[in-house]
DNA sequence: CGTGCCCTTGAGTACAATCAACGTTCGTGG
DNA sequence: CCACGAACGTTGATTGTACTCAAGGGCACG
């Protein structure tokens, strides 16, 4: 159930069992969402964390022209919002991208845990500071790169991320993304998304079809982006 | 000294006298540090956080080919690398664009402060949340806005972070860039920041010389800009 | 008073956007 | 099971914003 999120937080760091108590006892609800449905909404007060179980959700900015960024993806494992926490108001919205399964983390709660587990506190604190890692690179990405080494870039991050809870080897992944979704994440229109994915396959590289991305050639993928995982923290941490 | 990071804490929340206490206890060496100085080094180990007392700081990514990207830019009050505590080594440089006068914050002095003064950790754990917003609303920048709301936004951000800490008004703020500097911030070239500064000055709006942005419309500075300040958490929070 | 850095401007180019049309897939209801 | 519609994907033609290359000007500092 949250195992992946245990996967996520122990490829980094020792948790011991009273820690995994401690989350175990703090999730409640468990629910679905379909695509598409706005989970928070920007502004809103929140008193809740989502943990995403599976699937892919956004967290997506809207300009007031319909001008949209999708400023990071979140996949099993990973809290869509743990900032709210501190922030008690969100700058932007949540949205499933897929059927997605959801668990909410009270924040009266993390307050407890971090009050009562400091070093799972620092834990914590750092996963908000690794989504400010992820947000640095698609800075780099959107200010630097050109659409091919965006996309194969992101097509590299997830491909890493979906690998750490058992999600994706290097032949490829579940990624059930539209085009124009896509597009919002690379700060491109959806005509040139397809376009450049058009170049990637025909390059040998990856393909998306039907909500995969197959990826042909892992070191050709990494090579296209320039990609290094670095900004992942991926290496264990001592307490 | 730390006179306008402490004005930075009390906008948004109550800092007690001994909070104040601890946190000027774990301030140590102050030092100047002139301009250029990479005063952190991607990779790097750290086991102090950097707090900027004036000037201007940079965080930066560079690609092997010498691109370069500014991720963000911090002022008088802010640290510059606090998200170093959690993640051990950093992702980025951390680069002196003017002259500066910086504090060391030692790591093992924030440990304590998490424990001994829960509430004031939380506020730490906010600043850094607050990075990743100032993060977020710059995808947007660079995947979706014009050069010109661009540069815009990022004026009108300096401008509500300066106001803040006392170091600018209306009609503008000491702001101690080069072009080159400002092209990094938004993704643009020195030659096309050149060009847009042109068309800001010549619409009235604003215009940016000798190391100080004067702002001679407000209201059209952020009407261009589309700015809305939400993300910059303004308001008062309650413990 | 020269040297280097930064700023400025012009001319030509290219990457990605826009506009437009058509094709494909999938879910739904008849 | 097939017909239909809507959403998503594909392709072509054209336009435009920002890049590149290049050269000259201003200013500060030694």
């Amino acid at each position: 159930m949250i195992e992946r999120h245990l996967m996520r937080l122990r490829a980094r760091d020792d948790i011991g069992a009273a820690e995994e108590a401690a989350i175990r006892g703090a999730v409640s609800v468990i629910r679905p969402a379909s695509p598409g449905t706005v989970l928070v909404r920007a502004g809103e007060e929140v008193d809740v964390s989502i943990l995403l179980l599976s699937g892919v959700i956004a967290r997506q900015k809207d300009l007031l022209d319909g001008r949209r960024q999708i400023t990071e993806l979140h996949v099993a494992g990973d809290f869509t919002d743990l900032h709210g926490f501190t922030l008690k108001r969100l700058d932007h919205d949540v949205v499933a991208l897929s059927a997605c399964s959801i668990a909410l983390f009270p924040h009266r709660r993390i307050q407890e845990i971090t009050e009562q587990h400091p070093h799972l506190g620092r834990v914590y604190w750092f996963l908000t500071n690794l989504d400010a890692a992820i947000h640095r690179e698609w800075e780099v990405s959107l200010g630097r790169r050109t659409a091919l080494e965006r996309m194969a870039h992101l097509f590299c991050e997830l491909q890493v991320r979906l690998k750490l809870v058992g999600l994706a080897d290097d032949g490829g992944y579940a990624l059930p993304l539209t085009q124009g979704a896509v597009a919002e994440c690379l700060g491109l229109t959806t005509v040139h998304v397809n376009r450049t994915l058009k170049q990637l396959k025909d390059d040998g590289v990856a393909e998306l079809r039907r909500g995969r991305l197959a990826i042909f050639d892992l070191a050709s993928l990494r090579r296209v982006a320039g990609f290094d995982p670095a900004y992942l923290y991926l290496e264990k941490r001592n307490r």
